[in-house]
DNA sequence: GCCGTTTTCGGCCCGACTGTTTTCAGTCG
């Protein structure tokens, strides 16, 4: 009988609320400790099980004797009593309190403990009537605030995916950037850092005439509500409820603001503590002494870096996943940039489930500078989408040909989309995968295997000797689908011994490989590739998203196929 | 509870805002 393997995210989770418990019970310190400790193996690249095999836990940064004591139970034994402990002494619900924007541990305790109130359902009803404006330091304001924080919780429960919003808000930035009274425009925050999810977005602007630009902001076509307007900061809410703030900055500190306002929070915090080191302290206004307050640096972020003995960290790296060492110690990777692709290697077409022919998408990526498009539409396997038989397959490179023929500036290179199936075989017959140019391999059904049987079926198909690549690896939909079980250490190992692509596919529904995965997968020694699985002309901008989750993912240029020439990636595969 | 080119003990990131207060605690990012 296979053991459950406990997930990182579970451990997190544990750490999570153990902190909170802690916090409402009034102890000072360990809450920061155990959420540190949260965060770091929240966004861990190696399964915390592996680690604790290797008794290494205690190298994880913020985890000591105690908290990798706690993890090891958890590991060997499912449970952990000191959690146990620390719930039967707080009343359930309490900490639902603290979901609530505006209440934190020491609300959330005293609205339990003078209203009776269990949870965000009971204190709704208790401030309807109106009993939370009678509380010593509540008032009719309060109370109000905890009804919208309420609304706001209801509504606003997940965060919004990147390649969702990302071209809404840099068009914002651009309305900006042409206002004549603005100076310096710039997205800060996690939409900076290319995160795959948003919780809002920032915007920080500097301008000689900031009730000009707020008006501006706020009279935006794509403002469906003001949530506030001022000359420091204003919030308006577009599309389906994004929220998008606006900060007006003084030219001099913009680059103090921008690096404090693009985070993330865990890399800020170590950055304070060097600051510190120095006799310097770091806030959104500048580096400065901290006696006398003479100002070290704050106009350009680069300067920040620069005074705290630190090469420049590119926003996506700013997750304290290891780049401040790295930057101190030299050794950060010098990451593939936006414009270094070549191509795409997976996009769809009216032959199966996309919108438009071979023809519009070639000149589409064409008109996006590329040398070449891969078109791989589904195998007959995935009959929901249309997929292709041997006999269509043949017909498309027919039409592959003639668009070759007839655009120039663009390779269109034929390959499919194949079904890896239950059992490891791909759907489609060697005589027809001889012919393509390219072949991905995907898992599309039987999601729910054991960790072994998947592992095995995607191991298989790596070595099927006309397989290129691996679409799609671990199945996971952000927010909707976890990733299906995999041991991707294994998958890696063979990958980059079979010489098999992973693909990081640049859906925005997608991203995956994630980020974290990518890291993994480099350390492996496996080449990745990067496409968009368009389904239309539009989704082939995605690809810079994909390269926005390689560069969060560490990787250069080197370890994406398709920064490549045609020439070099036709060479990669003959090998 | 964690951590250490000033520490194995004694610190622990910074500043602003809000609502309720005559000086501040709590919360947020």
């Amino acid at each position: 009988m296979a053991e459950k393997k406990v997930s990182n995210a579970e451990i997190a989770s544990i750490l999570f609320e153990i902190a909170d418990l802690l916090e409402l019970k009034g102890v000072a310190f360990k809450p920061r400790a155990y959420h540190s400790a949260a965060q770091t193996i929240e966004s861990l690249g190696e399964d915390i099980t592996e680690i604790a095999g290797r008794g290494e836990l205690e190298e994880i940064s913020g985890v000591g004797e105690s908290i990798a004591e706690k993890i090891r139970t958890v590991i060997e034994k499912g449970n952990l009593p000191y959690l146990d402990r620390l719930r039967e002494d707080m009343p359930e619900g309490v900490r639902e309190l603290m979901e609530l924007e505006g209440i934190g541990p020491k609300k959330a305790l005293f609205l339990h403990t003078k209203l009776g109130v269990s949870g965000i359902e009971d204190l709704e009803a208790a401030a309807k009537k109106e009993k939370v404006r009678e509380l010593e330091g509540f008032g009719e304001t309060s109370e109000q605030n905890i009804i919208d924080a309420i609304a706001v919780w209801r509504e606003r429960h997940e965060r919004f995916l990147l390649g969702y919003i990302l071209h809404d808000a840099e068009e914002i930035e651009r309305k900006l950037r042409e206002h004549d009274a603005v100076k310096k425009v710039c997205l800060a925050g996690s939409i900076r850092r290319r995160r795959e999810t948003v919780g809002d977005v920032d915007i920080l602007v500097s301008t000689g005439d900031p009730e000009a630009v707020s008006k501006f902001f706020c009279s935006l076509p794509e403002a469906r509500r003001v949530v506030m307007e001022g000359p420091k900061r204003s919030s308006i809410v577009v599309g389906e409820n994004l929220h998008v703030d606006l900060r007006v900055i003084d030219g001099e500190q913009f680059g103090a603001a921008l690096q404090y306002f693009t985070g993330s929070r865990a890399h800020n915090i170590k950055l304070r503590k060097i600051a510190l080191d120095h006799d310097w302290k770091l806030s959104e206004y500048g580096l400065v002494a901290r006696e006398g307050g003479d100002i070290v640096a704050r106009e350009h972020e680069e300067e920040i870096y620069e005074a705290l003995g630190l090469a420049f960290i590119p926003p996506e790296l700013r997750e304290n996943r290891g780049e401040i060492e790295a930057a101190d110690e030299g050794t950060l990777p010098d990451l593939i940039g936006y414009g270094e692709m070549r191509g795409d290697l997976h996009a769809h077409t009216r032959w199966s489930d996309g919108s438009h022919t071979v023809k519009e998408m070639a000149e589409a990526a064409r008109d996006r500078g590329w040398e070449y498009l891969i078109i791989s539409d589904h195998s007959a396997g995935l009959a929901i989408a249309h997929g292709l038989s041997g006999d269509e397959i043949r017909k498309q490179a027919n039409e592959i040909e003639k668009v070759n023929n007839k655009i120039e500036d663009i390779t269109v290179l034929h390959g499919i989309e194949a079904n890896i199936d239950k059992d490891g075989t791909i759907d489609v017959k060697k005589s027809v995968l001889r012919d393509l140019d390219f072949v991905v391999g995907s898992v599309h059904s039987a999601f729910k295997m054991t960790e072994k049987e998947m592992t095995e079926r995607v191991v298989t198909a790596i070595h099927h000797e006309h397989l290129d690549m691996i679409g799609h690896p671990t199945g996971r939909l952000i927010q909707k689908r976890e990733p299906h079980a995999l041991d991707l250490d294994t998958v890696f190992e063979e990958a980059a011994s079979a010489h098999v692509l992973l693909e990081i596919n640049a859906f925005p529904t997608r991203f995956d490989l994630s980020d974290v995965n990518c890291r993994r997968a480099r350390d492996a020694g496996v080449m990745l590739g990067i496409s968009t699985d368009a389904h239309d002309t539009d989704h082939l901008r995605f690809l810079d998203l994909g390269v926005a989750v390689a560069r969060r993912g560490w990787l250069e240029a080197g370890t994406v196929i398709n920064t490549r020439s045609l020439e070099d990636l036709r060479a990669w595969l003959e090998k």
